[in-house]
RNA sequence: GCUCCGGUAGUAUAGCCCGGCCAAGUAUGGCGGCCUCUCGAGCCGCAGACGCGGGUUCAAAUCCCGCCCGGAGCACCA
């Protein structure tokens, strides 16, 4: 029991089994975005879920990319390899890869298949004219037009006999469904990619499918079991099973997840896309957003998102997650690794005199790991007297009479302090009397040995200090910690550091 | 409005299908303490939830009905 606790809370929960699984001979998954903008948070459900379970069953991974929107949802070749990189980070490769603007003509097959054995009919009718048929369960005048009509009017929208707008294919499903949405849907419509080109095959197509005919079809094609998506998606499933049914093939196991959200942060593509177009974010990994770049440059380490993802798990119900969650798992990563440095910001001086020596101290990278080493301070007091920098949030807290410890070098008595410089005079050196006087500790700098160093905040604020030039022994991409400030990410080591703060 | 899906502590999750061992478990956050030369980590403790109302039953978080609240879909988007 105890050992059972402990193994799940080292290895994270585990996923319930997925459906019907002895029923097919290998589980197949599809993580199926629209490449029109990066992933983000709210994409990892669908990612992490399909990854895992596929992995779980020894199964297999698909990626497909549904650019079947030249106009309305543009996608582009851009973003297609931002979303690889994405899966990538994410520890969530696919096993094979499609693009659904390479499927078109497969699509077509299928299209005539239908048309010809009357399950689906193209309708010339005016969108509204046609809603209002529909929404009283009525057929238009289209439908009951034998299928070498539909044929010929099939060539007509491929031929550009039809402009845009002019005919759209439709799927025959019940026209007293109670659900009006599921009734006769619209599998193809023309788009005019002479003006509108799609990004990858140009206008070499004018007829694209739908949605629901795209994902469906290649849902069978492709052999996937298991289809793990938003619940938005719902009434698409009831569609399609008209499809399925007409081509005699089984539908998959679906399973409708509920919708994630995190507080504060938008997971519309098309608000991220709008701002960083213009210019509102500094770019995808503007540190405001819930991008997968944005969470990177952050420090967050991909497989805290994946455990935060197995904990919330498949369930149906919406949620609202909170940055703790993520947090509390990013940061049982990151602590252990995280090298430890001081970071003075809004520094304030700090002047020490009564200094009889010269003082070496070496701090430990890691408090829990000191085998790593430490860092190493000289303290060469000049005529009795040091200059250090603390941060103004600290010397905010002390008043004259005072006794502060610098943490790890000596202890002090603040004498006074004068527009915002503090002087001290030393008191004594040893931990054991700071901790018999209840000193404050705090953090500091030698006014003559540190970096510039800004930080940038998740509201893209920026914290400007000091940092400790051991600092220098940190790469590019480290986490770390700034001690009593907390745990970010070496963005770049130049003059200046520039670090992206992750949490604390 | 119509159709569908949900509703367990601040957040997330277990339990619900197969009623009792659930006076509801876990994580995180909060609070307190211990430890520690970080406001980090670790350890110990405390507080904190079954949306509401009926019904069935010896027994309901679990089954039934009604209500309330939240979400999604109702595109020639995905």
């Amino acid at each position: 029991m105890e050992t059972k606790a402990r193994g799940e809370k080292a290895r994270g929960r585990e996923l319930p089994p997925l459906p019907n699984v002895e029923r097919y001979g290998r589980v197949v998954t599809r993580f199926a975005p629209n490449p029109d903008c990066v992933l983000h948070i709210g994409s990892a459900r669908a990612i992490v879920l399909c990854y895992e379970y596929a992995r779980m069953y020894k199964g297999k991974f698909i990626l497909r990319f549904e650019d079947t929107d030249p106009r309305l949802k543009r996608s582009s070749i851009e973003f297609m390899d931002l979303i690889r990189k994405d899966l990538e980070w994410l520890g969530c490769p696919p096993d094979e890869e499609y693009i659904q603007s390479d499927r078109i003509e497969i699509y077509y097959e299928y299209a005539e298949k239908l048309l010809s054995e009357g399950y689906a009919y193209v309708c010339t009718c005016k969108p509204d004219q046609f809603h209002a048929r529909v929404m009283a369960g009525e057929p238009c005048p289209c439908r009951a037009l034998p299928p070498e009509e539909h044929l010929r009017r099939w060539e007509g929208m491929l031929e550009k006999v039809y402009g845009e707008g002019e005919a759209v294919v439709r799927i025959k499903t019940d026209l007293k469904h109670p659900n009006p949405a599921v009734r006769d849907w619209p599998a193809f419509r023309i788009i005019d990619t002479e003006r509108y080109p799609h990004p990858r095959v140009g206008s070499k197509y004018r007829v694209w499918p739908l949605y629901n005919f795209a994902c469906g079809v290649d849902d069978h094609l492709m052999g996937i079991t298991h289809i793990i998506r938003g619940k938005e998606h719902l009434t698409n499933q009831e569609r399609q099973i008209y499809l399925y049914r007409y081509m005699g093939w089984e539908y998959p196991e679906a399973i409708h997840y509920g919708r994630l959200k995190i507080v504060g942060a938008s997971l519309s593509k098309s608000k991220i896309v709008r701002g960083v177009l213009e210019g509102l974010y500094a770019g995808w990994d503007d540190p405001r957003l819930a991008t997968f770049l944005a969470l990177k440059r952050r420090g967050i380490r991909p497989e805290a998102i994946k455990r935060l993802i197995l904990e919330i798990g498949p369930r149906p119900a919406d949620i609202t997650i909170s940055w703790e969650n993520l947090y509390a798992h990013n940061r049982k990563i990151i602590d252990p690794i995280a090298n430890r440095f001081f970071l003075v910001w809004d520094p304030v001086r700090f002047t020490v005199e009564g200094l009889s020596k010269e003082f070496t101290v070496r701090v430990p990278l890691h408090p829990d790991h000191p085998e790593r080493g430490g860092r190493t301070f000289h303290i060469k007091p000049i005529n009795g007297a040091a200059t250090f920098l603390i941060s103004g949030r600290d010397a905010e807290q002390l008043t004259p009479g005072m006794v502060v410890r610098l943490m790890e070098l000596f202890n002090v008595e603040v004498k006074a302090i004068n527009k915002g410089h503090v002087h001290t005079v030393f008191h004594s050196e040893p931990y054991s009397e700071a901790r018999r006087l209840n000193a404050t500790l705090i953090h500091w700098l030698p006014e003559d040995r540190c970096i510039p160093c800004r930080v940038i905040m998740p509201n893209n604020t920026a914290v400007s200090g000091f940092v400790e030039e051991s600092i220098r022994i940190a790469k590019v991409d480290d986490v770390v910690q700034f001690e009593r400030f907390g745990f970010a990410r070496i963005d770049s080591i130049g003059e200046e550091i520039i670090a992206y703060y992750a949490h604390k």
